[in-house]
DNA sequence: CCAAAAGTGTTATCGCTACACCCATGA
DNA sequence: TCATGGGTGTAGCGATAACACTTTTGG
């Protein structure tokens, strides 16, 4: 049997992309959702997605699809999971390539885009999704506080400046869990990926608490190393 | 603008699995390839692969393609990631959803399947493989080195008796590193995974050494907990 | 001057690593 | 009896977590 022959049998199926956007806003921890504007299942939420263009690999089309729906480029962006049980779609066959995204809602403000109907949910009360879309989220859920736990991409959630007890706050949503706040200072400082600036926010406190931005450079140098945020990480992770 | 329509200008792509099958026999790492038996790159070393059936899910494909060079069922088997470059195969825009297997290699000389010269080949002199199945065999690899240093995945590469030796040789290739003997015994043992037999092994020292097995109960409860297995993962890891 | 958030100090404990040392046995 | 791989004991270090305590400041 020739190539051609064995390539010619084959089915070819239809290949999208789903995006699962969480975004912080400095308080809470947020999901953007679009409500679908077509059959089937026309106007129930649903993650933004798309199909793959003949000239795009799969990252390229994630970015493209995130850009649409947030204008945002450059944004932390990472293969989850394909996701191809054969009746996922009840139209037609439908491979999903999975991504996550992870982005400062402050940043996404100054440009919405109303063409998708995105809008930002709470993350803890979503509505339900079409097809397998909450499989998907729950997966992605399951793989930030995986990867959280000892690596620090918490921080593309958060803006330029932030405080410590905002970080705090965003761990605390991701695990769902109280974090004593005088180790949880000391264990983000002895990273040492913090820049203390001399500004404090006063909003949540009269003494105020000081602002912080990322050392980029030990950022990128320190990724992949091994550096524990969360106390007795094996209870909240399974 | 409907869904038919929406749906109907897409193109459909081929969808196909390969699986990047590790294998162990007591003494070396291994990597089963197979001939490429057609055009494009006819003969040359590939991964196992092939399309997908219209009713089968992607975990189910990877199944049955693992089962049909090995002849076995029920391996570990693991979603590395996809892979969907436009020009991965010259032929005809394939993406590809990659898979990793764990086996017994003492178990699949059993059931040998020459239909695809299929072939051992130790990790370390693997051949260059066609279109990007190197760039997968290199992603599989940290993958289980980064699993590995945590989680107990390399026990499905292990017959029922093994001994401790045997083990540590296993992490030391994974890891490409030496590992004291005398840590790693303690550690393994610590975990309570093992129940010790009275048999020893004596191939490879005159003391011997003793069989163990693994008791399934407890590598399954403690399989998504934190297990230290090497020393220093960092500097394995990256 | 009080409440409440932000942040510092101190201590006990645990797990890890390094390495000295002992054990078993075939040649 | 000795070489060799298998295995145990132990001590020091460093990270963690629990929690008492201090600091700041607006109301």
């Amino acid at each position: 049997m020739t190539a051609l022959n064995k390539y010619k049998n084959q089915k070819r199926i239809l290949v999208a992309i789903d995006c699962i956007i969480f975004g912080y806003d400095g308080e809470q921890l947020k999901i953007l959702l679009v409500k679908r504007g077509f059959e089937p299942q026309k106007d129930q939420w649903s993650l933004m997605g798309g199909f793959i263009e003949p000239r795009e690999n799969l990252y390229g089309a994630a970015e493209r699809i995130l850009f649409n729906c947030t204008g945002l480029k450059k944004v932390y962006l990472e293969q989850l999971k394909s996701f191809g049980d054969p009746d996922r779609d009840p139209l037609e066959r439908t491979i999903s390539v999975a991504y996550f995204a992870l982005i400062d809602i402050n940043k996404y403000r100054e440009q919405i885009n109303d063409t998708y109907h995105a809008e930002w949910f709470l993350l803890q009360d979503a509505p339900k999704l079409i097809f397998d879309h909450d499989e998907m989220v729950e997966k992605a859920k399951r793989r930030i506080r995986y990867k959280a736990a000892f690596h620090p991409i918490l921080f593309e959630l958060l803006p330029k400046k932030f405080t410590i007890p905002q970080l705090q706050n965003l761990y605390e949503q991701v695990y769902n869990a109280k974090i004593d706040n005088r180790n949880f200072i000391r264990k983000v400082n002895s990273t040492g990926l913090l820049i203390k600036l001399t500004e404090k926010d006063k909003s949540s406190s009269k003494r105020g608490a000081f602002y912080y931005e990322l050392d980029m450079n030990k950022y990128k140098a320190k990724f992949q190393s091994f550096i524990n945020f969360i106390p007795n990480p094996e209870n909240f992770i399974l």
